[in-house]
DNA sequence: GCCAACGTTGGC
DNA sequence: GCCAACGTTGGC
């Protein structure tokens, strides 16, 4: 089972937006990125758990917990013109982009936000943390993963 | 709103 | 195939 930290911006998508989902699943459109393409098309597999992270917020961070239900399909929102990511050089018949479907699990009981996570040195390593990082889908590893969650019922170092 | 960092595009 | 220009991301 892999682990993942999965950004979006709450003014276009939220947590919360998942939680009014009637079977609280959504499909994670919209990557135009081959890296994150990739990792959708070889790495995410059903069962894998994510973090759903807020970005471009003032105080971005990971909010939640997601759960892949669906692997890797074609992206039909790359074949609509009046879709934001309509990208016309995806070829219906050779799909250039795809998503996943993911589950919401449940809210953390509080928020860990990026600044919280750059204090930990355990985490320095986490993919979100590096300079320069645009990825919005990383992976998290094992260790990572339960650190953060540990963090969910202490207080924010300060 | 600013801007560093990075991916993509397209001229050559 | 190089690389400058451009667009986007996203923290601050």
């Amino acid at each position: 089972m892999n682990y993942w930290l999965m950004k979006n911006e709450p003014d276009a998508y939220g947590i919360d937006d998942l939680m009014a989902e009637p079977d609280l699943i959504t499909p994670w459109d919209g990557i135009r990125n081959y890296q994150v393409r990739n990792m959708f098309r070889d790495d995410f597999k059903i069962g894998d758990q994510a973090f759903f992270y807020h970005s471009n917020v003032k105080e971005p961070g990971i909010v939640g917990i997601m759960e892949v239900v669906k692997e890797a399909y074609p992206d039909h929102t790359a074949f609509d013109p009046d879709e934001k990511y309509y990208d016309p050089k995806s070829d219906p018949d050779n799909p250039r982009w795809l998503m996943v479907d993911v589950k919401f699990v449940r809210k953390l009981d509080r928020a860990i936000t990026l600044a919280e996570l750059r204090k930990h040195p355990d985490l320095a390593d986490m993919r979100i943390l590096q300079k320069g990082n645009r990825l919005s889908v990383t992976p998290v590893s094992k260790e990572q993963w339960d650190f953060i969650l540990a963090l969910e019922h202490n207080q924010p170092r300060g």
